[in-house]
DNA sequence: TCGACTAAAAGTGTATACAATTTTTGCGAT
DNA sequence: ATCGCAAAAATTGTATACACTTTTAGTCGA
């Protein structure tokens, strides 16, 4: 895959896998497989493999071996409280603080968005989509921050994946625009509702009541 | 150390000894040395030490090893800004939702900070003065937001550590009591304020535009 | 045909081996 | 004495080996 494999590039290759849904909750990751596609010896798979689990987008279970994760309804109702705590928060300080230069950056950003849904670009949308709200936290010079969202982002990408009913990722795009046009505005207030509009959306848009959905079937086919 | 000791405990031991301030920032963490002590291979010191890598808590150079982290004034500022977003809105659902049970076991914490702070133990006192946070995190049921939190406050030991100046930590207890007095009273703007501001004070406290302090001394001595 | 038991296969958990790199040490020249 | 350089020692990065556990496959009996 890559000449130079290191562990950060299997972590890597594997997030994005998991994250445009190539992996599906609940396969199994097979160390001596995964160490064979990479050209690696398992040492390296297996400390990929713990980090992907500090990331919770695998579990580890002891003498069975690792899978892809497949978050709880509790556990995504969790990860989206949190992400609404820090997105209004951020949103409000970016709207005080951003630059025309940081306003161009999303705008150019929401515009490569509505060309991925258009044209049914389905791995494209889902990772520039979730970036939008990367980007903004590393506009705001704030690495901590930009690193918390993009593993909560991550593992929003799985939840979205089992809980998913309706395509409600068409929306998300144009709700960005309507929310950087607040920004631009300088309507603190308003960006910042929008931003948790936006969130309790694709919150709502998932059927975190359904029991177990996609999890056992996944768990069959493995 | 421990008899069964898996990767988690070593991490976990490792973690505690940063945040106790056993180890210095700066210090060299030689893998054999390491695995001497814990009475295991390299291996699974490894395991950990990108683990706590990957917790912040210490930096890997390549080919030079691991040291405990010396977080900048930067990392120090989006720290503290993180934790901000976080407790505030944590504090404003936490004194809508709080129950008189978990209003006492906050109670009661604060009542052993303040022991731990009058008889002048600086291991515990650290650990109850960060755990406090944590604690009100699990009161609300969310996982998700006490794990970041946990991960958050032993950063911010180490920058204690690098930064301090005066010990304001003596203030730390008192302040939470007043939160909780907030939060009884049901006065969540109060609440939220006392929450921001005694973050603040913390940060305050710190001497973060100093020249790279205790780093390159610590270093030194490694 | 189905279920329980057993042996073989596969897979994980930890330790060790070895190549490659960095750090330390020792020595000679200025 | 100090600086620079080379050899030795120590340390990291990766692969492999092996014990132990889980899973699978097969066989026997009802």
């Amino acid at each position: 895959m890559d000449s130079s494999n290191t562990t950060r590039n299997i972590v890597d290759a594997m997030t994005k896998a998991i994250v445009e849904h190539r992996l599906h909750p609940g396969s199994k990751l097979a160390e001596q497989k995964l160490a064979d596609h990479f050209g690696v010896s398992r040492t390296l798979v297996r400390q990929a493999l713990f980090q992907l689990a500090q990331k919770r987008l695998i579990t580890m279970e002891p003498a069975r071996g690792a899978f892809v994760a497949t978050p709880s309804s509790d556990e995504a109702r969790q990860v989206f409280a949190v992400r609404r705590m820090l997105e209004t928060e951020m949103t409000r300080e970016f709207t005080r603080k951003a630059t025309a230069a940081q306003l161009k950056t999303l705008k150019d950003h929401v515009a490569q968005e509505k060309a991925a849904v258009s044209r049914g670009d389905v791995p494209s949308r889902t990772d520039l989509l979730g970036d939008f709200h990367v980007v903004m936290a590393e506009l705001m010079g704030n690495q901590v921050l930009a690193q918390i969202l993009d593993e909560l982002i991550s593992r929003c990408a799985l939840i979205t994946l089992m809980y998913q009913t309706s395509n409600a990722a068409e929306h998300s795009a144009q709700e960005h625009a309507d929310i950087l046009k607040a920004i631009a505005a300088k309507d603190e207030d308003l960006a910042v509702r929008l931003m948790h509009e936006h969130l309790s959306h694709v919150e709502d848009s998932l059927a975190l009541d359904r029991k177990v959905p996609t999890n056992d079937i996944a768990m069959a086919l493995s």
